[in-house]
RNA sequence: GCGGGAGUAGCUCAGUGGUAGAGCGCCACCUUGCCAAGGUGGAUGUCGCGGGUCCAACUCCCGUCUCCCGCUCCA
């Protein structure tokens, strides 16, 4: 199979209604996307997927849904006001931008480009955080709030009232969806990386002992977690940070990278943060964050491990992992998106074979009776087939047609998106043979 | 921010200094008895945005925005 290019997937995406850019009428904003109909569906089957697979189906994790704006402190402690902050110079002369602290030591003293000897501008202070004012009045210090660049601190923040008002005992987790912010210098590969995206993180405090244990043992769920989710597998692989690659909170850190089509790229990240989150937080609020095992009356600042994946990123991971171009016949080509029928944002489409005599009205009432349980979506326009294609081209798993048998014995084709492959079925039994067909899905 | 490429219908693109086209898609009706492209009708664009030159700009010039590729960056 050819593998797709991101133009191919950003003409898909506006074209069907999967992603649009942001602002367009107005010419468009710097990497902001905004998700149509399906695009939200498919979005909203990934979040709903991870949370069932991080909450439900684990002991020992709940969620929380914390608050964008956090108190500045929080970002004292957590680092990011002094280590998310890039000292930047440019070169007047060939208009090349440097980070300070990785150009040679005497280039930086005397502002000399060390690409062309020209004359280097002052110093200047980027802060990949957004800032903001709470309150009316902007020129002072004193209200800056920050956009959370990500959103694992205000589960950092709330440990003490998950542990004494939740029962929750070390080791337990608390996972967390939502939107964080980084002023990204720069943006690019359409959703891949924006300034405003969202998170899909489970933070898992340890008793410090036990770390690399539950650090495996995250690595494998999180493994398993993409399988699970229909992914390639060998469109996955990890990489673990270097020494030199490794964030000053974190002791060990493996990211799982899927190859995009603009190649390997960072999907999630699984990281041992130690104690020092919460030790920070204990420094700078000056409320202990420790924490009382029960029975041994041990203390201890629990240590964390990290599972982080990007929500956006998973969307075009999962929408290029599923595309693909089949050559049906000469001349023909037929686009399938193989979505798993967890996360597809149709589950199941409606059709009359033809639109006569009764067929049309018979196929839209089986089409509502079967709204309550799936994602459905009826459609009586054109030819069979070329509805047929149109649901493959957004990744409907199912479809089922009402001709004039259906009239006699009460069945119905479905017809699978996969394999073109039809069978035989009561209309009583569609939602236990649906069910029982995501169960068994093998992508074909 | 730098270098390169590109912005014309929903998508892919053609086009010419004299105020715009194709294919596909879409909508309606007909046809269609299970896998696109059948028939008849139909809608759609201030040619990314702003300015300039010109009798006249989608076309030339300047600026700007956005996207793509490569740098820089990515706690």
């Amino acid at each position: 199979m050819s593998e797709v290019t991101m133009d191919t997937l950003v003409s898909l995406c506006k074209r069907r209604g999967f992603v649009f850019q942001s602002s367009e009428i107005y010419g468009g904003l710097s990497s902001a996307w905004d998700y149509g109909p399906l695009g939200i569906a498919l979005k909203k089957n990934i979040q709903e997927f991870w949370w069932k697979e991080m909450t439900r189906l684990h002991d020992n994790i709940v969620g929380i849904d914390a608050a964008i704006m956090m108190h500045p402190r929080v970002w004292e402690a957590s680092g990011h006001v002094e280590n998310f902050t890039d000292p930047l110079v440019d070169c007047k002369k060939c208009k090349m931008r440097f980070r300070e602290d990785k150009i040679p030591e005497e280039n930086a003293k005397n502002k000399i480009c060390p690409e062309c000897g020209g004359e280097l501008t002052a110093t200047r202070r980027f802060n990949l955080m957004f800032k903001t004012h709470i309150g009316p009045v902007e020129d002072d210090n004193n209200n800056i709030v920050y956009l959370r660049p990500e959103t694992a601190q205000g589960i950092y923040v709330n440990f003490k009232n998950v542990v004494q008002n939740c029962r929750m005992k070390v080791p337990f987790g608390i996972a967390q969806v939502g939107k964080a912010f980084r002023n990204e210098i720069v943006t690019k590969n359409f959703i891949f990386r924006t300034c405003e995206f969202e998170q899909m993180e489970m933070q898992y405090f340890v008793q410090p002992e036990d770390d690399m244990k539950w650090f495996e043992y995250w690595r494998g769920e999180r493994w398993n977690y993409y399988k699970k989710m229909g992914i390639r597998e060998n469109k996955l692989r990890w990489h673990q940070h270097g020494p030199d690659e490794l964030a000053h909170y974190a002791k060990c850190a493996y990211d799982i990278e899927y190859e995009f089509p603009m190649g390997f790229q960072e999907l999630e990240g699984v990281h041992n943060r130690t104690d020092y989150d919460l030790t920070r937080h204990t420094q700078y609020s000056g409320k202990d964050q420790s924490y009382l095992e029960e029975g041994t009356n041990r203390k201890f600042i629990p240590y964390i491990i990290e599972t982080s994946a990007g929500l956006t990123r998973n969307v075009l991971m999962v929408l290029s992992d599923a595309y693909e171009e089949q050559q049906v016949a000469e001349g023909d080509t037929r686009v399938v998106l193989h979505f798993h029928p967890n996360i597809a944002p149709i589950k199941l489409a409606v059709f009359p074979l033809v639109k006569k005599d009764g067929l049309a009205e018979l196929a839209s009432d089986i089409e509502h009776n079967l709204r309550d349980e799936f994602a459905t979506y009826y459609d009586q326009s054109g030819a069979i087939g070329r509805r047929y294609r149109r649901q493959d081209e957004v990744g409907t798993p199912y479809c089922i047609t009402v001709d004039y048998q259906t009239k006699e014995d009460n069945t119905v084709t479905l017809r699978f998106r996969d394999s073109m492959e039809q069978v035989r079925v009561k209309i009583d039994e569609i939602p236990a043979f649906i069910r029982k067909a995501d169960k068994e899905y093998k992508r074909v």
